[in-house]
DNA sequence: CGTCGCTTTGATCATGATCAAGGGATGTGG
DNA sequence: CCACATCCCTTGATCATGATCAAAGCGACG
């Protein structure tokens, strides 16, 4: 399997950019996440980076490879809670309870950079705006993790598989890992089954079948959506849920913002 | 079906309280969050807060009642992505983005404090650790979200039945609505097969086994569960993710707290 | 060359969906 | 006060989605 290259000089500015795009950082917050990213570690294949049991009081920034957030039951297997990309954050969660709830894995090498729970409540007072855009992103990472429940609990096998792959480029696509139809998975169908609750045999015969309807191509670990449309009417994807608000639209006083075209304010009460 | 008593003279107080103790507010801010739960505004039963697709730029104090967060399919079916209780806040994730992903419903009569995503940014500049406060609970919520997926994704209909009543014990209790064994679910078992992604039918049915097998007693929406441990047991039922640590404690810097007994951080790399 | 990790496929089983019908409650209007 | 409707619970019969079990193929890699 050909996983994503390792570390390479400069991850850490390209990725740091990545930050300020999605949070809107101003001139002189990005100079601190910076900073945050200079100081990364890789992290080989396979390796936890928050184990459930433990305790856990560092927030991680994503800055290379794939990492998934999981439980193992009782019964050995495994639920997959979400994928977390380059650009994403991981481990907050677990800040804030005794010891973490789920474990952090990478599935392939990457490289993170750490930001202490102090360090985040030292931003608070110092650069409260930043601190903000940070508790943000942990919001943007529990509206995926709220859709996750939906597309598990209404969808059908073929609905959820489809919808997952859709996803995966969706957000791919927005930090420039994928083109437009096509992106290099390196996992394997395990992770779509216990992403998806599903069981393994169950999900390559789904595969099969939508690559043979022509909606998919894969091959070593190449994913090539053939037709983007149908896979997304079949799944009900909506990609809305991927795509909040620019923060620094959020953010602004209010009488800064003109009203979204044609949708007034929600009639409230009666 | 009774439903939750309307609001009585008072309650704002009583619940500003609750979030006082969930949030560890300092004596300096809990008159800001009395501030905000005093201007409450009453929500009649099945009346919609936020609606999927349209715009919300306000955060909600649940200060009596209960209400779901739900989508309705294609299909026309429902998921129910959580339930929120008294002390739950609501509508923050739509928030940031265009609008809506989520409609927001009340099961009950119930009282809701407003307080404008604005506010919570001027709060940011004004009062950094209340904002921050804030949003942790967002945190917290998303906590049970992650749960439920684990809940949805890989346990049988019985196991989540009995997952979810156990929830809503605990988190009932927590805030004083319920006793030890037992409490009253003012909705009917269309929630519960909607809230787990199973059909009403069998619902009922494994609802009817459960009772058969003495582990509970359900009759005019009072549940009283008879065997808390063997239910649990069924259920893999951790009630970790609903008790966050203390916020006055995470928020502490850390040379102000000693490490967990017998639980030093994670080794990190290698 | 043998093993390991991953994919593929077949056969069978069962969990839970769907369809259908009936049975209290409670409420409402005539 | 009765007729009727509505809401919710209950139960049976049947169906199908997806799990489980089993086995084989196939690279890659040591």
């Amino acid at each position: 399997m050909k996983s994503l290259p390792s570390a390479q000089p400069g991850a850490e500015t390209v990725f740091a950019r990545r930050f300020a795009t999605q949070l809107s950082l101003t001139p002189d917050e990005l100079p601190i996440i910076r900073d945050i990213c200079a100081s990364s570690r890789p992290v080989r294949r396979r390796q936890d980076i928050v184990i459930e049991g433990k305790r856990n009081r560092n927030i991680f920034f994503v800055l290379e490879g794939i990492f998934v957030r999981y439980r193992i039951m009782r019964d050995g297997q495994r639920q997959i809670v979400s994928i977390l990309l380059p650009g994403d954050m991981a481990g907050a969660r677990s800040c804030f309870f005794e010891t973490a709830l789920y474990s952090i894995r990478s599935l392939t090498n990457g490289l993170v950079a750490t930001l202490p729970l102090d360090g985040l409540f030292g931003l608070l007072d110092r650069q409260p705006q930043l601190a903000g855009k940070i508790f943000c992103a942990f919001v943007h990472d529990a509206a995926i993790c709220a859709e996750h429940v939906v597309v598990v609990g209404r969808r059908s096998a073929r609905e959820r598989i489809a919808h997952f792959l859709l996803e995966l480029l969706t957000r791919l696509r927005a930090i420039g890992l994928a083109d437009d139809h096509s992106y290099r998975i390196p996992f394997s169908q395990d992770i779509i089954c216990d992403a998806l609750g599903l069981s393994l045999a169950y999900v390559n015969r789904e595969l099969r079948r939508l690559t043979q309807d022509g909606l998919l191509e894969i091959s070593d670990h190449k994913v090539v959506i053939k037709d983007i449309e149908a896979l997304s009417e079949l799944a009900d994807f909506e990609r809305r849920y991927l795509q909040p608000m620019p923060l620094g639209e959020v953010m602004a006083p209010s009488f800064l913002r003109r009203p979204a075209p044609g949708q007034g304010e929600v009639a409230f009460i009666r």
